[in-house]
DNA sequence: TGTACATCAGTGAACGCGCGTTCACTGATGTAC
DNA sequence: TGTACATCAGTGAACGCGCGTTCACTGATGTAC
């Protein structure tokens, strides 16, 4: 057994307390509980609760990076397309991680625009690159930036899983799936020369 | 003094708990502190705190409601604008309202497309007399309908209204209102004929 | 007109719970000389 | 090679807090006959 360190066997408890219970489940005492330590040799390893909150926030951007980085479509606007159906299955397959990515007030998560602008945020790094190929080849309207176009897809994304998760749209898991995939693709049509998508 | 009954002073209370400190501030020990009660003379009133969650979430949209109903525009695009402004002016200027109607999970909430469809949601009455009326009137394009439109404007308004409450937005105030203005005109001009709106 | 009874709003003590964090400590391991 | 000391991970008890809800009750008001 290779010995894994404390500090790492905390923040597993930590993650799988906050993906059973959320912000309100994860309790000093119960991640101890679950590691097999007392509460307040987590001290030794996080500052305090909200650090072990930050270090799951940080995680679940991570995650997002790993996600995104990981789809495999030549087309910049088919990457596009592409990575609102990320997002919604990463909302869906680990929606605390995705909480704790995109919900929770943290103290490391980075900022539209500035931020994103300035290169400080991985994810954005990446789909910036995307849209900046559409506009160079000329699938973005003119009066379009980058920028503009994936805050319109983040939007109108989050928004659609947030009143999924509030429980304002009814209908079967695919009922909804089809509403946000033609909800996104409007929203995208906004920003593209017309006809220009294959 | 007109003596108000105590159901409504301890609504009065829990909403203005509520405002100040959200569902955690939220408790009936405060609540029946503020009315000047014992916290066992609200199971009085209500069932339990729950009953209380409910209470303010219907508050919630009846204001909704109330504001959109003031909206004193002819043209049902300029209208659908102009609503998604509200929606703004809402989230800014009565948070908590704002997120006890469209975040909480409460048992009285109205789904979408269903209950919307079927006319059960007031708010949902408005909105979509007033794109009905854009239909007639040729202002959408031809494959559109009214719920769909208004699917996409209120998603990109929730979201970028969570965006921000999340922290993930930057800038003043005025500049978030910009971006969020320019999101949803774009949002809207994917739906509407070509050069329709004056 | 008076009386017996039901209803109702509200009280006050208590139960049993979980929380983050403080404090002083133990005992093992590493290190300088 | 041995000793004194520092560092480090972790312990265990306790502090002080707030929570929703239970239970049995009081005292005023309304109502039927």
């Amino acid at each position: 057994m290779p010995a894994e360190p404390t500090r790492d066997r905390i923040f597993a408890a930590a993650r799988s307390a906050f993906a059973a219970e959320g912000m309100e489940g994860l309790s000093m005492r119960k991640v101890a509980k679950a590691v097999g330590i007392t509460p307040m040799a987590i001290y030794r390893h996080f500052a305090d609760r909200d650090a072990l909150v930050d270090a799951l926030a940080i995680d679940g951007l991570d995650r997002w990076r790993d996600r995104i980085a990981a789809i495999d479509v030549g087309d910049p606007i088919a990457w596009l397309e592409q990575m609102g159906e990320e997002f919604l299955d990463y909302a869906l397959e680990e929606p605390r991680r995705f909480e704790a990515a995109f919900l929770l007030p943290a103290r490391s998560a980075r900022k539209f625009p500035e931020d994103f602008a300035a290169g400080r945020s991985p994810p954005g790094q990446i789909w910036l690159a995307k849209l900046e190929d559409a506009r160079v080849q000329g699938a973005l309207k003119p009066d379009t930036n980058p920028l503009d176009v994936g805050l319109a897809v983040w939007g109108m994304g989050q928004g659609l899983i947030t009143l999924w998760r509030a429980g304002r749209i009814t209908g079967g898991l695919e009922d909804f799936r089809r509403l946000y995939r033609q909800s996104l693709r409007r929203c995208i049509g906004a920003f593209v020369t017309r006809d220009f998508h294959p």
